[in-house]
DNA sequence: GCGAAAATAGCACGATCGTTCTTTTATTTC
DNA sequence: GAAATAAAAGAACGATCGTGCTATTTTCGC
């Protein structure tokens, strides 16, 4: 504290960092992150409301207090899952599909790697379902957090079924919020499925159902484009372990 | 104690009751019924995992010992709930909709009531796809009883189905399966977006999903038998409350 | 009404919950 | 390496959890 006017600052001027920005996270910074991983996938499994300290604290090898301290709250905890997962989503889900071709081939490669994370996937349990049911009549920033990240995503779906009209893969009086409730509807339909009910071929219903949508939404007198071969449409692998359904 | 050799029982032989069945209740079983009615209430609000026995005793004004006395154990008083869903479900979706006629009349009715409960019913969040998400990975006596019931149900649905080909309603070509899971999942997509998204018109584009998936399967040549008029179908109140979407 | 039995309350238990405060240990800066 | 600072652990708090056990009260059969 000899002569310093300026504000307090916990890390030194951009400058003088160590390897730019790239390089470690200040120690806590990657704990942190690590923890989140583990509370991520936790929560995937018994919901964010299931989520205790206590719990994750065993899980991450750490004190109660020292996981608690990295949030200073139960509810940033979750928030912070909730980040975590939107980022995770939007980078496996989301920009993958952004490489697909503008119209109806971005829009399917969006659904199936929706469909992807959605029914089979490694810590399963997708938060944005779960979260909604845990949410819905328990307002407060968590829930803030979690809407806003699904109305962007399904803004950014919403979008994929707008091109695809511009585009004419579509027909142009389709109605966009029906096709969006349309297809959102069969992801929780292959969610409820697969994951409650194990039932087999849920998958293969869900990807017929886009494409009886599809058919009903073409412009006049096109006729669907291959459904089938357009499973495997993205680069995106949609297998990734070895999983039969 | 004195000369009975028969097991002891906790009723007397039944030509000795007060008024055959219908009358009271021993007192036990109707507070009993009363403390069911108020979890199920909870329930749909928190959730089955969120229901507790302290705050279940608070609302029925009663002691926790005196709750937990006609349970045995937390979880018989969940499976208690969904049985008691079960039966309500029953009486105000199925039973309805049995009084249409056979075939698509039926279906519909069944889709109308079914949508019906899930989106805007008075203590609302249907414990079946809650439940579900709560049990996915969680099993046990509660999801065993959950997912039967949800089976029965989807089973009756599918029926429907059947006997809407039987009648000539729907294409003999029409995928039972399939056409399940599409209407399954517009319930689900209607109870997200109602629910946790507030989104308004959801019922609409249920309704509208519901008729554009008949419209694939109809008979060729048939035209879809009027769509709108075919709201207030059955004989159960569809708005019972002045609630507006 | 009386005695038996069922229903409910009261109390205490060990566990776990989220959170706070204090102390110890790691890490970073010079 | 020493001093400064960040990170983690430890211990304890009041609350609430599900569940037993023991009284007390209420209801029921006679």
């Amino acid at each position: 504290m000899s002569a310093s006017p300026l504000p307090r600052r916990t890390v030194p001027p951009k400058d003088l960092l160590p390897a730019r920005d790239a390089r470690a996270l200040l120690k806590g910074q990657q704990t942190k992150a690590t923890i989140v991983d583990a509370a991520l996938s936790l929560a995937a499994h018994i919901g964010l409301e299931g989520l205790s300290i206590g719990a994750l604290a065993d899980v991450a090898h750490m004190s109660k207090s020292g996981v608690f301290a990295h949030f200073g709250s139960r509810e940033e905890l979750q928030m912070s899952v909730v980040r975590e997962y939107h980022a995770r989503f939007e980078a496996e889900v989301f920009e993958p599909a952004m490489k697909a071709a503008r119209g109806l081939p971005r829009l399917r490669a969006m659904f199936n790697n929706w469909m992807q994370r959605t029914s089979i996937e490694i810590d399963s349990g997708c938060i944005y379902i779960s979260g909604a049911v845990e949410f819905d009549d328990r307002p407060g920033p968590v829930r803030d957090a979690l809407s806003s990240s699904v109305r962007t995503w399904l803004a950014a779906m919403r979008r994929a079924v707008e091109q695809s009209k511009a585009e004419g893969h579509l027909s142009g009086n389709a109605d966009e919020d029906q096709l969006l409730f349309e297809i959102h509807s069969l992801i929780l339909g292959l969610h409820y499925e697969a994951r409650f009910l194990k039932a087999a071929g849920s998958i293969a219903r869900a990807l017929r159902g886009f494409d009886n949508i599809l058919a009903a939404h073409l412009p006049s007198g096109a006729a669907l484009p291959s459904g089938a071969q357009a499973v495997p449409a993205t680069g995106a692998p949609l297998l990734p372990r070895s999983q039969q359904e």
